[in-house]
Parts: structure tokens; sequence; C-alpha cells
DNA sequence: TAAGATGATTCGTA
DNA sequence: TACGAATCATCTTA
């Protein structure tokens, strides 16, 4: 309870001839009213107001006395004891003195260490968790938080949306864990570092504790804690990125297009059969239009041109399809985005080999100006 | 469950 | 770098 830390000072003489130079402390406080005892100063201690210096000695002498022998009695009188020594007229002399001594023996220096940098590490578990959206401000709605949310492969079809829902409400789980824990653990800091500052404070009137002491422990028990919270940040980590890379593989999966967007790319394609290359402007509208991304357009186009090429027959039945629609698009005065070349009937590639890989077609390319009017 | 359809990937070419 | 061709992997359908 009572610690004797200040009173063991085994230091240099502060000056203050308290008997404090010795190691031992006992002998020191014994031997504080001895006449022989040097004192330095000649009496400008923080004593003032006793008149006679040997009888502030033996005064000194009689507190440092009780307070060693506090130990040995009941808590009853030991309570009784520590309340007359906090009344006592030169505790707060004595206090004070204690305190510098301790200052000047480096005591209370300790445990004291040099504020350390954030760890770099923290800082980059706590930059994922925000990206990922575990840590932070709930995101509303819409993503599943941060660059992870949301799928593109394929466009956003209604399965990919199931799927994201998925990927989404397990990170919900993980944020929610996640923050149940954070606030465990803070609470835990709180309640433990109230517990310990009161503690501290309760024996700052008995020991020479300084307020700033009190900040190190607090600061100290805070490093502990939040490396438990670095762990519990990195476990997280671990479990978002299992997600994601679960989630992923599954986004991998292929995907058909979606009815509609088949239909736009098939429209296009159909009605430049003479020349189905769409430029990059052409493809990025189409891909705009069915929520894919350009190099699925091109892709598509790809696999279509050889598909075709390799079986026109198989295709003429959806040529013919795609023509009338274009043809009646086009009667209807409604000046459709895909009916520009109007080749129609042009159900074989020139040559049946289109331009052929020699000779790409241009890149600005009649059909492109059609595209363009295309939404 | 097999066959066909389809989107993606890889490789060679100009 | 865009394209054709071959191929892979997965989806859809009967």
């Amino acid at each position: 309870m009572l610690q004797q830390q200040p009173l063991t000072g085994n230091g240099p003489s502060n000056g203050r001839g308290l008997g404090m130079n010795s190691h031992t402390g006992m002998h020191a406080l014994n031997s504080a009213h001895q006449p022989s005892q040097h004192r330095s100063d000649g009496g400008d201690s923080g004593l003032e107001g006793t008149e006679n210096g040997h009888e502030t000695r033996r005064d000194i002498g009689d507190i440092l006395q009780q307070i060693m022998t506090i130990t040995d009695q009941s808590l009853d009188e030991a309570q009784a004891k520590k309340h007359a020594l906090n009344c006592h007229r030169m505790k707060p002399a004595l206090f004070s003195v204690l305190c510098e001594i301790k200052e000047k023996t480096g005591l209370s220096m300790r445990n004291a260490q040099e504020e350390e940098p954030q760890d770099p590490q923290l800082v980059r578990l706590d930059n994922m968790l925000l990206a990922e959206g575990v840590a932070g401000p709930e995101k509303g709605g819409g993503g599943a938080g941060g660059r992870g949310g949301a799928p593109h492969s394929g466009g956003m079809s209604p399965d990919s949306s199931l799927e994201h829902s998925d990927y989404k409400s397990k990170l919900t789980q993980i944020r929610s864990i996640y923050h149940t824990e954070l606030e465990k653990y803070e609470q835990a800091c709180t309640e433990f570092t109230t517990h310990v500052m009161n503690l501290l404070r309760e024996q700052s009137r008995t020991r020479p504790v300084t307020p700033r002491e009190i900040e190190r422990m607090v600061a100290i028990i805070h490093r502990k804690f939040s490396s438990i919270q670095t762990q519990l940040k990195q476990s997280t980590c671990e479990a978002v990125m299992i997600l994601r890379s679960r989630f992923l593989d599954a986004r991998r999966k292929r995907r058909n297009f979606s009815k509609q967007a088949t239909e736009v790319l098939n429209e296009y394609f159909y009605s430049h059969l003479s020349n189905p290359y769409p430029s990059e402007e052409a493809k990025e509208e189409l891909a705009k239009q069915c929520g894919i991304t350009v190099s699925q357009v091109s892709n598509w186009f790809g696999n279509k041109r050889i598909r075709y090429k390799k079986n026109i027959g198989k295709f003429q039945e959806e040529a013919n399809l795609y023509a009338m629609k274009t043809a009646l698009g086009a009667r209807q005065g409604d000046d459709s985005p895909h009916t520009p070349n109007s080749t129609g009937t042009t159900m074989k590639p020139a040559n049946g080999n289109w331009q052929g890989r020699n000779s790409p077609p241009p890149r600005a390319s009649p059909h492109s100006e059609h595209s363009e009017n295309s939404d």
C-alpha cells in the first residue's frame, strides 16, 4: 500500500539536509533529528514557520517514523494515523520536499518514455478499415463501402446485386463485431484508467505522486490498450481481406449479359454488319447503354465476329430478326440509334471476311457517326 | 447431366 | 494496340 520509494531515495543529498542522503531510509529517518546531521542551507527549508530548526527536524523525524510504521498497524489504526498525518501541520511542507526529491532523483521518470510516433502499421490498418467502410461513419444505402463495394463485372445485373448484398451483409457483420469489440476495449480502458487514477490520487495524499506522473501512467495504460486494439484491427482487416477475396472469386464467375444488353449489342452488330467494328466512341456508348465495360464490348464484338463468320448460316435467323427490327424502326421515323447503315439485308461479311486483319476498318468509319446519334 | 452458348483469356500477327 | 483465332471456364437449357 504505502510505498516507501520516496523515503528510500538514494540520490545525493538534496541540500536540505533532511537525512535522505542514505540508502537506508530508516536510518536516515532515525537520524533525521540528530544534530550531527549536516545542514547545508542553514535553515532555508520549506519548513519555515518553525522557529527552531532542531525542533523542526525532530518533528519531521517523528512524521517519517510514523509513516514507516504505518504498514505494521491494523487497518483502522493505519487509517487513523493516515488521517492524523494528513492533518499534520508539517505535512504540506514535507510532501513538497518529497516531491522535489523525487523529481531530482529521477524516480518519477522511471517509467517515462518518449512519446512514440504513431505506429505506421496502425496507420495502415486504420486506413484500410476506413477504405473498406469498416471503420469511420457507416456508409448509407448504396455501396458496400469503400473501394471494395460495387461489383462491376458484367454490369449491375440482378444476379450480381444479389451477390453484392451478400457481401454487404457480411461486411456489416464484420463492422458490427469490430465496433462492439472496440467499444468494449475502450470502456475497459476508461474503467481501468479511472481506477488507476483514483488509486494514484488516493496515494498521492501519502506519497509524492505528481499529476504529471499520473498522466504518464495513463499514457502507459493507453498504450497497452491500444496494442490490443491494434490486434483487433489486424484481425478485422484479415477478415475483410478473406471476404474480399471470396467476393472477387465470385465475381470472376462468368455472368451472361442482360437480355437488354445483348439486344443492344446485337442491334449494333447487325446494323453494321458490313463493318462491325465499333469505334472507341461507339464502344463507350454501347458500354454505357449496356452497363458493361468497354473491354467487355470489345470482347463481345470479337467473339461475335468470329462466331458469326464461322457459322453464318446459324446466325441468319438472328440477323433477319434484327434487320427487320432495324427496318421497322427506320420506317416509323424513329431515327433510332441502331439503324445507321441499314445494310439490313446484307447478312454476310463483305467477302465473308469483312476487311480482314490486314486492313482493319478505318477508325473514323462511317458507322461511328451513326453511333453518335445512338442515344 | 451433357451439349451448346457465352464471356473471358491468351497468343500470334500486322 | 486492335484484332483474329483458339481455348478455357462457366452458364443455360433440354
